[in-house]
DNA sequence: GGCTGTGAACTTATTCACAGCT
DNA sequence: AGCTGTGAATAAGTTCACAGCC
């Protein structure tokens, strides 16, 4: 396998939601053309992307939807349901939690805060615990990765404990750079950032082709 | 000013964080490489991003925090305070519209929800309101932005409306492709993305040098 | 001497044209 | 005939080396 560049990888995404989209209205026959219209790329995009991993189509005819979903979901590692824990159960940790298509795709082990209050309490399908159980759980339950929903100031420490503890990856919603070893993945969901970046968009509107003076 | 890589003004936001951080410190110097540092990209890359909008340092000396910071705010629009709109006011748009550092550089205008139990209500700094005044207050408010937090099957026919409005900006919450007319800008924070993408990259840790055969 | 600013080299990603199957 | 799969061409983005200025 080549080396794959990153921007496929989000856009396996969406080619496999669109999938998903037209397995449930029953299609069975799409094609790189019809993809590309469902995720607003190229169909060109679309043949290249698959092509990183294999040849899943049938030339002359097109992809079998159930076939490519099935063959996306394996590249993506949705084959496995792997176990997830909330780090920061505040007001963010507590509407993620309750995600309904979370817990479809994820094993969700379990949470932790810091504030005795929430200890305990059960938010949805996760079960608050104290965070000094952090390492014990990560290790004895087989945490695969963490979701990280502290306040800034904590972000950076508490990602430290969980790649120490053993965890493979960590979806981080800190607005806050984490300089973690490479063997841990790390996916930043920064809205700040997003605000940011839009605001720089709305100024300069012409951004794309050539902007202003 | 030629034309900026779209991954710039991501990188300009970390640098304008990290200027923030040291401005509170107290600090009043800075280099390429200590902002590289914070930022976890290399000196030439801070250089040369900075340079697609001007000379903001002093060759041999370095930069001068207030300045650079001051320069980025204007790059980034942060200069000016747009006026944002909360569209659903669900779990998660109540969890965001609590989240402090918002109100400190937007405008909240007022939130929107079909739940009529919801509407009246006050959440942190946003009141609800029904979604039938959402183009008035768009137009008569000046609402530039729109923070899009409804469930998946509605995104696009609310993210239509608001164009259709008249907003400039949508960051846009819902796990959908939005394909919207390009001078709207779009920011998708999509965190079930970044879910699929860990699970990618926790399979595959190897990726980036030659993966698996 | 030291650190910025930038053209040029290089690397990576996207677009394209068409060969290869069905 | 039609649509996929892919090497080659083009474009975009990053790295580098060093010129320019304090």
């Amino acid at each position: 396998m080549a080396k794959v560049p990153d921007a496929t990888i989000t856009r396996l995404v969406q080619y496999l939601r669109a999938l998903e989209r037209m397995e449930e209205a029953g299609t069975v026959r799409t094609s790189s053309e019809e993809l590309a219209r469902a995720t607003g790329v190229t169909a060109f995009q679309v043949r290249k992307d698959l092509a990183y991993f294999g040849s899943y189509g049938t030339r002359g005819v097109g992809y079998t939807v159930p076939v490519l979903r099935r063959e996306l979901r394996q590249i993506l590692g949705m084959g496995r349901r792997w176990r997830l824990i909330f780090v920061g159960m505040g007001r963010l940790g507590q509407a993620l939690a309750d995600y309904p298509i979370l817990a479809e795709s994820y094993e969700l082990v379990a949470g932790f805060d810091v504030k005795p209050e929430l200890v305990g309490q059960q938010v949805g399908p996760v079960k608050v615990r104290p965070m000094e159980e952090l390492e014990t759980t990560v290790r004895e339950e087989h945490v695969d990765v963490a979701l990280l929903a502290v306040p800034e100031s904590q972000a950076v420490r508490v990602a430290n404990r969980l790649v120490k503890a053993g965890v493979r990856g960590i979806l981080n919603f800190a607005p806050v750079v984490l300089n973690l070893p490479e063997e841990v993945a790390v996916e930043n969901v920064d809205f700040m950032a997003g605000l940011s970046r839009l605001g720089f968009f709305m100024l300069n509107p012409r951004w794309r082709e050539e902007m202003m003076g």
